[in-house]
DNA sequence: CTCGTTTCTGGAAACGTTTCTATTTTATGC
DNA sequence: GCATAAAATAGAAACGTTTCCAGAAACGAG
């Protein structure tokens, strides 16, 4: 039930180049000219061009461009699963950024894959991206850093480190905020505070360990080893090792558990136990999400900006892309404290 | 500080068919043949070759091919907002399903902007994708409908319906699951019940509300023209109208609000008016999101599944970009009964 | 052995641009 | 009015593929 096709002549062929010559009669070059905007143009050509491109609705074919000019103004943005909120204000905030200087944006999901991930990087390079923003599965991967070598085009990670890449980079300050966080616990009174997070192949976790050990050493404690659980950034992990934390003997009084992956997964096990963050133990999410502010109230967080994070990639890419040179940007979190902050102490006592 | 461009020798200058060809002694249409998998190949070429492009690990230039074949392998996303993490289960989804079929997602958000949703459609247009998943902002723009006929691909409508344009449509029963919703909140005793939802301009809302109609016609009541306001999907109108509605002479006892900025909306209108869903009002959302077993527990809802939507919107369109025809797919809604279905009658009472 | 098919291969023409080079036109200074 | 430089234009060669066409090789059948 096709339209008929002499209602809309547009559809029919495409307009190229030639047409638009052919009806300004002038020849190829000239058009490409006005239409770049080549100085060298005079203004009776330009009109003239113009008119002729605007009567025919000429539109330059996007892969004939790219052939020839090896510009692709695409950029490929490869994280980890785009149903995770955070990574979803990072991704619009970054289309929108790009698509204001006129690229656009190829998503990936690597499922948290290194193999996937591999694979939509060779994916990126056959399409010649000029510019790759990449939250990356693991920082260890042996053909990883060749692999974005061989796309020869600007790379931005988030909360990455590829040490001898040279690459920008989006880092966050994890570790101050779970200091704060974790200070304040030990500074209530706690001792046995768990702390889940995900793999250790990446900055994000090491950082965030870094905070908590930290907080420890200040209050002159070691910090409990049989309480810190890092493995996996998704919901299934928090909830099993959340389940494994809160039913050993020593069982412990707080928990500081993220990303949202990770949170998810530990309130499902602490529900599954029956245990209630703010009463039964202390509880502390790592990053927020949309809509904390309404149904999050209750509980504490270590908070960052995923707006920011998303508008400062964009822009250092686009800075590098026009020949300005990779930086590191780091973002502050803070710690939030609300009513899950309390709680866990009494069971302790009895 | 770049990388000495002896050692990587692949890196310095792309390796193309005609490499290839003279590495192997034949042609360079042979190259292609046996690449693409033409019938008309001999064993002995088909090694030859094959060997040769592993040796200089060639890969085709993808915009060449594109150029040549028409084809480009790439499919666009529209949608509102990216960070709605409705959508990005949607997204994370069709992603998916495609990215194993061959194909790569362009992602745009329209910003519920008529305007912008425009210049992201041509840009498409110009980067001659082979397929459009979209969820529209407004269905009667004029110029819309051959926007769409002019992309000359394969379209499917992400709960919109576009009448006379020939698309693929995955649409959600809205008006069951909201029906079912609002009968049991009148045979609890409300009478007064409020709902809040998006733009009367896309199917969406429309099927909600004869959902919400039908409800109170099956009851034999009238239903309170005055409670109801559709406009916009975002937060700020979910909560600027929750604050009128909850702030009238004849205060309504209950509210239904969705998708998910306008329940977010609503949530913050109530709070800030210190009412509380299950005890000051009996509270409804439309749409659940990432984490609602954990954050929303007390909080009825209609369910619908985005990762099936998803999913069937990538299997439509890959059946249509295969030469089959449209199909529209109807998603169902459930009402599920929490807590905060009950409250908000007492204060009637009183 | 020759002829007609079939199977395979090479050469070249597209695809729609940008960009290089050469040529023509216009402007400038004397 | 003429030489010279500068500005504007046309023509053609790329970019890296796919695909069409023609011809070569292989293969049976008579």
């Amino acid at each position: 039930m096709q339209k008929g096709r002499a209602t809309t002549k547009a559809s029919t062929t495409p307009v190229t180049i030639h047409d638009v010559a052919a009806r300004a009669g002038v020849a190829i070059s000239s058009i490409s000219r006005v239409l770049s905007g080549h100085p060298d143009v005079s203004e009776r050509m330009r009109v003239k061009v113009l008119k002729a491109a605007d009567d025919l609705g000429y539109e330059p074919d996007f892969f004939a461009q790219s052939l020839r000019s090896g510009a692709t103004k695409t950029i490929g943005f490869i994280i980890r699963d785009i149903s995770n909120p955070f990574f979803g204000v990072i991704a619009q905030c970054c289309e929108q950024v790009l698509r204001k200087a006129g690229y656009s944006m190829l998503l990936m999901n690597s499922d948290g894959d290194v193999a996937t991930e591999n694979t939509n990087i060779s994916q990126l390079r056959r399409r010649k991206i000029d510019g790759l923003i990449a939250s990356l599965v693991s920082e260890d991967v042996p053909e990883l850093q060749s692999a974005l070598e061989k796309l020869n085009a600007p790379v931005v990670l988030l909360d990455r480190e590829l040490i001898g890449f040279n690459s920008s980079a989006i880092l966050t300050n994890h570790h101050q905020g779970i200091e704060d966080a974790t200070s304040d616990l030990i500074s209530r009174g706690h001792t046995r505070i768990a702390f889940i997070s995900g793999s250790t192949r990446v900055y994000t976790t090491r950082d965030r360990l870094k905070g908590f050990k930290s907080a420890y050493k200040k209050a002159g404690v070691a910090y409990p080893t049989d309480l810190v659980s890092l493995g996996k950034f998704d919901a299934e992990f928090g909830e099993s090792e959340t389940k494994r934390l809160f039913t050993l003997k020593d069982r412990p009084t707080a928990l500081i558990s993220g990303g949202i992956g990770s949170t998810a997964g530990s309130m499902r096990g602490l529900k599954k136990l029956g245990l209630v963050p703010g009463k039964d133990l202390a509880f502390i999410a790592i990053d927020e999400w949309p809509m904390f502010d309404v149904f999050g109230q209750q509980y504490s967080s270590v908070y960052r900006d995923a707006a920011m994070i998303g508008r400062e990639a964009a822009a250092a890419l686009l800075e590098m892309m026009n020949g300005g040179s990779p930086r590191t940007i780091v973002v502050e979190t803070a710690y939030i404290v609300r009513e899950s902050s309390a709680g866990g102490l009494k069971a302790k006592k009895k």
